[in-house]
DNA sequence: CTGGTTACTGACTCGCTGGTCAGTAAGTAT
DNA sequence: ATACTTACTGACCAGCGAGTCAGTAACCAG
């Protein structure tokens, strides 16, 4: 008749806090989330979540880098072994990593690290280290093969990766700030892709 | 050698106000910044500030307002009355408007909607009459324009005008995350217009 | 069963900050 | 001068939330 009124999970909890922790920052942001609200989300006390987390910030870190490393590193597989053509990976794969972005957990990351981004500088540095620069370099690589190959021509756009991720930032803004206003996010995507395309085959 | 403690500027203060609370705002985001830090910039005490806006959140709106209402105004006019070819509006005004974008107090704005838009969306709704909708707008009637008098095709662009702010928006959350991470920003610009003029022409 | 270890609880503290208001003095009218 | 209005000050308060810690009970070894 007694159950136990908690049980020792010393292994898992660290996971289940900074999932709930993501949950709260993602409804809240950062600055708004109350740290009890984060342990009773994770079904703990309060107390206990400073067992393993020493501060929010250093809570708030964890979040980031929890959510952010695997992500990446499937894309970036995916540019080195892919037996595709360059056109057919980017309208493929590239174009469907794109496009489920603004909808993902990594919009929350944006916009935590948009807002408390300038108080962390090394939280940004890693993001930067692991995220940013490495997407930018898988594809920055992705159009130099298309040239060595003969599919791509040479331009401009060899150095400016940014342009086949702006639209998908914007999407990324967008969803943020006007949860309710419509925009063909996809479209946007897709139509910014055959641009590049053109301008790199012709 | 007795000079007043103050004088008394009832119509300057509010502009004062916000003029201080935008600079706070901008250094240290909205949650971040203390009403009396505001006060003390505006060299006011904060009851004084609290005589002219009811609360914190009040005076946030009014800082938002104050930045946004001339910004897109002029340029929007400048769509309506300029003698320009629509290539050379689009490789001139437009285009330099855009490259100052991302080191104006508009990329503020965007930085606090990103982070306090969710809580208060009458702002957002404000924000969005008058400053994307409007300037979508007049980008959208420019297109247009350019296809009447047959210096454009017909193409999907013409409902895509975001196509056209996708890299300022990119440039803008660079710099906000990335302050010391250098990005030729007028570059990515200038090449997104070249490919939507090129889309347009041929 | 028993005693020891430690994961876990939750009531408490304390600094911080949004907001108040009684009082003060700058300007003004007479 | 004098009385009056009101822009302005700054000490104060209330409550909120990050972080603490003394105590409790789950689990385990012997």
């Amino acid at each position: 008749m007694n159950k136990p009124r908690y049980q020792r999970r010393k292994e898992d909890r660290p996971q289940e806090i900074t999932a709930a922790a993501f949950e709260a920052f993602a409804e809240n942001g950062y600055a708004k989330t109350r740290v009890e609200e984060v342990a009773r989300r994770a079904g703990v006390s309060k107390g206990l979540l400073y067992l393993y987390f020493k501060t929010k910030e250093e809570l708030f870190k964890a979040v980031i880098k929890s959510v952010v490393i695997r992500r990446v590193d499937a894309l970036i597989d995916n540019v080195a072994t892919t037996e595709l053509s360059s056109e057919e990976f980017i309208r493929g794969p590239l174009l469907s990593f794109m496009k489920q972005v603004p909808g993902s957990p990594v919009a929350v990351v944006i916009r935590l690290l948009i807002s408390e981004g300038p108080r962390h500088p090394d939280l940004v540095e890693f993001y930067y280290e692991n995220v940013v620069a490495r997407g930018l370099g898988a594809i920055t690589r992705f159009v130099e093969r298309g040239i060595e190959r003969g599919e791509f021509r040479h331009s401009a756009i060899s150095e400016l990766p940014h342009l086949f991720l702006a639209p998908m930032m914007l999407s990324v803004i967008w969803r943020i700030i006007f949860t309710n206003r419509k925009l063909d996010t996809d479209k946007l995507m897709e139509t910014q892709i055959d641009m590049l395309l053109t301008q790199l085959k012709t």
